[in-house]
DNA sequence: TGACTATATTGGTCTGACCAAATTGGTCCT
DNA sequence: AGGACCAATTTGGTCAGACCAATATAGTCA
């Protein structure tokens, strides 16, 4: 009953912020440049400059302002934290498919990562175990809904085998801020039948080899796909926007 | 003048929130378990409302707690977010070697990702440029510090090739909350002369062929040393301190 | 014992005030 | 005119006390 509570999306603090945030992230400020003083944002949004003030915190944290006793200053977005990346994406609808690209390519990545790195370490008992998974996931191939949930486990997996809590936790960023934004479009990456079946084969026989770099190729093949995929949803979908 | 600022590290709030940190990343409360009310925070650090409130806001982002009416609450470490690293390193004094050694293979992971990328994508010029970097990098072969810069320098120009926002990001954090502490502690890698004349050789060669992979393969073999030796550095440091 | 309800507690917001630091604009000297 | 200096204003940082709505809790009743 409390899985998806984070800090209520339903109040004034956080609506100002989602403002602000939204325009500074648009360019609507130079960096550098002045944010108007707290007390003009409170009048602004008819609040309180307490409230303004937590909003301003919040801006700071994702490293998008500068708050300095004399004045708030935005900062250049590069020197922004990873956290600002969801809301990035959140920008446009559909979000920007190079965003999403570059996206997927870290993601991918670092799954690519967490494979080798666990393969290295598991037991044989292991990746038995991960032989398992991997059938489950071709026992899926025909509903994206259940490959999708075959493939979270298995990751996770390779994921709690690792046991890099910085890849732990990066991980955790970028999905909260990406991967389920993603599912809410409704794309729905139909894999290729023969890349499925090629996926699997690899995966299954490194497995049982336990090797490490055949796995992660494998697993940087589907990943390749799927991004490739998306992307060009993605894309079309901007188009479609455009026509219409 | 104005390089390292950030919401001023000397404030009431900051203060606060650090406590509340460090309280809550050592484990004093239970994941679930609540917080004490803003009111009694408040009594506590002799303060006032609006400024504990503003802290929580602080440990909410950094999803360590959930602030909800009835209560706070404090969040599984799991679903924390990254930028907790560098307070998690924080923690102790040296910091965990382990955690230190998953930072660095990460952050080495992430540098081989960026200079694969950035080779495909350079142009003939850019590559020239780039060995220019690599020779003032074996330039500065004796001094660490200006090593460090020049190392610093060709990465940079790798990400600004890259052009890779998620990556960029991610390389941001990370750096924040880590590279500058470690700097800090005063270890300076002392690289094997072989090491670096292999390093600096290979990477020239893999530029001048335009070969992304050699790079890469020259970065990871880098970062692996760096790696190793900071992480026995901070190992030896712990023991040290152990027996003092 | 279990469901329900009233009360106390908690976070969310507002107001208005004071302080210290930074900015700003004017002044004075060169 | 140009630059250094200084005072007034603006800005963020903090505090106190108040009200509301949602939640938690304890007490009550079936």
């Amino acid at each position: 009953m409390n899985s998806r509570v984070m800090t209520t999306p339903t109040s004034l603090t956080y609506e100002i912020a989602a403002v602000l945030r939204t325009e500074i992230l648009r360019g609507q400020y130079r960096p550098g440049e002045r944010l108007p003083s707290e007390r003009d944002l409170a009048v602004r949004f008819h609040s309180s400059r307490g409230v303004v003030r937590e909003a301003l915190t919040n801006l700071a944290q994702l490293g998008i302002i500068d708050i300095q006793p004399g004045g708030v200053r935005i900062v250049p977005r590069e020197r922004a934290h990873l956290s600002i990346l969801g809301h990035l994406m959140k920008l446009d609808n559909p979000p920007d498919p190079q965003l999403v690209d570059q996206f997927l390519q870290i993601f991918g990545a670092l799954s690519v990562l967490t494979t080798r790195s666990a393969i290295q370490k598991a037991s044989p008992d292991q990746l038995t175990q991960a032989r398992e998974l991997v059938a489950e996931l071709d026992r899926q191939a025909n509903s994206f809904d259940g490959m999708h949930r075959a493939w979270r486990e298995l990751l996770e997996f390779f994921k709690s085998i690792d046991k890099n809590l910085v890849l732990q936790l990066i991980g955790n960023d970028l999905k909260a801020q990406f991967v389920d934004q993603i599912l809410t479009l409704g794309i729905k990456p139909d894999l290729d039948e023969t890349v499925h079946n090629m996926l699997v084969k690899d995966l299954d026989e490194a497995l049982r080899l336990g090797d490490a770099q055949q796995a992660a190729d494998a697993i940087q093949d589907y990943s390749d796909h799927m991004r490739v995929f998306v992307v060009s949803a993605v894309t079309a979908r901007q188009q479609r926007k455009v026509d219409s």
